[in-house]
DNA sequence: TGATTTGTTTTATTTTATAAAACAATTAAA
DNA sequence: TTTAATTGTTTTATAAAATAAAACAAATCA
């Protein structure tokens, strides 16, 4: 089983999240959000479409809009195989997490 | 705030896991469970080494014992800042996952 | 003393992440 | 009607991370 690396996961939840709004720099904006960190314009095209080509999103394009700036848009969609990967790393991560002596901080 | 990659995730799981058993080749089978993927002994050793450094792992280095091939093992012990770090991906991760419509699956 | 076992380190390569710049197409403003 | 501003995607060049595989090391067993 390959698992996805972190930022897949990001992006995959970010479209998850944003369902019909979920293209290039709405993506970008809302995994920036989840890092809490802002990521490059690169750091999310180029990760989401090795996600396209592995078959955990479909695309598909839109027409321009008619507001300033409004070019056409690179829309992302989970498909079943994003959302059982999706499911596959929210499972391992539970699994990790169980059984761990509690964190304790002292600050 | 920087994030930790997902190896490095498993392993700080592994290390604060295994608690006073945790070196090399046994962090290694304790991952390799998580991910239900065999890690590499290069996958491990290589990120464990970049943990010291960032100084979210610090290291001792224990004596021989009596059995073996029971050479001399490298240890690795979790520090405030990997617990922090720990921390701060659990947080990340719940934040991510909350308010997200539901995972359907149509097998 | 040679084989086996447990362990770490090194090397070479591929994959991923990232920043930054380039490119494109739209509306607003001068 | 030309120029500026805006929103968006693509490309490029580089650094960082992940990985497999081989090398190396030191212990006991047969």
């Amino acid at each position: 089983m390959e698992y996805i690396t972190r930022i897949e996961e990001i992006l995959l939840l970010s479209v998850w999240k944003l369902q019909k709004q979920a293209y290039g720099l709405a993506i970008r904006k809302h995994g920036s959000q989840l890092l809490n960190k802002n990521l490059s314009v690169g750091a999310v095209y180029i990760p989401l479409e090795r996600l396209v080509k592995k078959g955990h999103l479909s695309v598909w394009e839109s027409e321009p809009t008619q507001t300033r700036g409004g070019r056409r848009k690179r829309f992302y969609q989970m498909t079943s195989k994003g959302l059982a990967a999706l499911n596959t790393v929210k499972q391992m991560n539970e699994e990790a997490w169980t059984g761990l002596p509690k964190l304790v901080f002292e600050n």
